[in-house]
Formats: C-alpha cells, sequence, structure tokens
DNA sequence: TATTGTTATACTCTATAACTATA
DNA sequence: TATAGTTATAGAGTATAACAATA
C-alpha cells in the first residue's frame, strides 16, 4: 500500500510543480514573488486578518513574514495597522491597488488554464474535488 | 466552470501546502533545505542524470542549481563528475551517503503518513491516481 | 508570564546575465 | 554557432533567537 500512497504523492507533488512553473511566469511579469502572491491570494476575497493568521495559512514564519508585508507596503499592495482591541495584533489587508491586482490576475490565470479544461465536465471536476478534499482531510 | 477549478487548484495546493508542512519539519530534522531534498529525491531510485535533466525535473535554473549541488557536495550526499562522452556535461549522481539518506527517509515519512491512510483502500488510491494522473497531463 | 510582532544574523534560494569550455 | 555548465550580482526568502510592546 506505501507504494500507492507514494506514487499519488508524487503525482500530487508534480501537478503542484507544473501549476507553479505555469503561474510563476505569470507572477514574476507583475513584479510580485512566490511568496507575495502567496499573501496577495491569502488576502483577496477576505476583510483582511493579523499577520499571526496570515502566517499560519501561508506557512511563513513569523520573522519572514515582516520582511514580505514589509515589500508588499512599499509597493502599496497591502496596508498593516494597529489593532484597536488588542494593540498587540497588526491588522493586515489589501489596498484598493492590490484588490485590483488580485480581482486583475485570477481571471487571466483561469482563462490562460481554462481552454485545457475544455473535455471537463461537471462530473469530471466534482470527482476530482471529492478525491482531493478526501486527501486533504487525511494530511491534515 | 471556472470557480469549480479554482476551487480544484485551490484543494490541490492546501493538500501540497499540507504535505510541505508535514515533511519539511523532518527535512530540516535531516539538515536539508527544501531545494536539496528535492534533489535527493529526484536522484533517488536512478542511475543519475546530468545538469540540464535535474534542473528540469526539479524546475531549479541552472545557475541556482550550481549552488544547490554545490553544498550537497560538501555534505558528501552527491558527486558530479564530467561526462566522458559530452565533456559539456556533468554527470550527477547519489553517493552512497547520499542514497542512505533516500532510503533512510522515505520508509519514515511513510510510516509517519500511512495511518492516516489506515482506511484508504486499493480501489481509493486507484482512484485518486487516475484523477491526479489527469489532472496532470492537463497542466502540462 | 504569555502572546504578537519586530529586529538581527547568517545562510540559502532566486533570476538574470556574462562568461568558459566543449561540440 | 549552439549547448552545458559556472561565476557574479543583487535581491528575496528562510530559520532562529533575542527583543519590545501589549495583555
Amino acid at each position: 500500500m506505501s507504494e500507492r500512497y507514494l506514487r499519488s504523492i508524487r503525482l500530487l507533488a508534480e501537478c503542484m510543480q507544473q501549476f507553479e512553473k505555469q503561474s510563476g511566469t505569470f507572477i514574476r511579469q507583475l513584479g510580485l514573488t512566490h511568496a507575495q502572491f502567496d499573501i496577495i491570494a491569502t488576502l483577496g476575497n477576505t476583510t483582511g486578518m493579523s499577520c499571526k493568521e496570515l502566517g499560519e495559512k501561508t506557512l511563513i514564519t513569523k520573522g519572514t513574514l515582516t520582511g514580505v508585508l514589509d515589500r508588499l507596503i512599499a509597493k502599496e499592495l497591502i496596508s498593516r495597522t494597529r489593532s484597536c482591541q488588542d494593540r498587540r495584533h497588526f491588522f493586515v489587508c489589501l489596498t484598493p491597488k492590490g484588490e485590483q491586482v488580485f480581482t486583475d490576475t485570477f481571471p487571466k490565470v483561469i482563462s490562460m488554464m481554462q481552454q485545457r479544461f475544455d473535455d471537463y465536465d461537471v462530473a469530471d471536476f466534482i470527482s476530482l474535488e471529492q478525491q482531493l478534499s478526501k486527501l486533504k482531510a487525511r494530511l491534515e
């Protein structure tokens, strides 16, 4: 059974690697790094969150996160303000410019990819989702 | 359909992130970086390959690769010898010590993970593999 | 005392471009 | 001329530990 598990994990890694290869080119054209884009993507469609939460979601450790956020602030894509309730917390969210990068970027990535999935029907996607959800639950 | 595609990609990323979170702790305990472990894993169970091939498989660009290989050589985990046929090529392969890291590591990662997949039967793994293979083909 | 985040340090990865050696 | 790999450079990510501010 362990060979089967390994084979699935290897496939998972290969899928992810391919996706990152394609999206990486795109991200770099935006003048962003992978870590920076990760932050933008995590903050997208949210009302913002603390550094702690952001670090947990992106797996970036706090010491590193400060630097990544600094560079995104310099690019005016995010804001970092101290929380009023608990002044130990910072509140990080996308600026309008950051929102725009988020909403401009994703449709482009989607359209770039979408044509490859022409022969996927709803059932195919549902099946894929089910398998990945199940796998994710085991990995957590 | 694009939301379905995005949802699958997000799940894929979350699975990979979880896997890297778990394996990352383990890799660091070995005194290796992610890139270094990627090289070891790619060379494992092969008779070796050129820098070019290694770069293509790991998505590490040639300038970066030289440095990563230098550090693995310093750790005596790989060897890099010039090819006799075409002296432009180098031939990179695991040393016995590198082989040992590879064969020692994977069983540990497997056993760490395996218990989580107790309720996966052969059919589950086959189904997962099929879905991932199909996805991979589209992403390439 | 515990938690959140910053700062400092040393190392590694990264992309890119110029370069060397071989074909 | 083309290809494989190295070297050089500047910037960014990484882990870790010590620190400051707040609770």
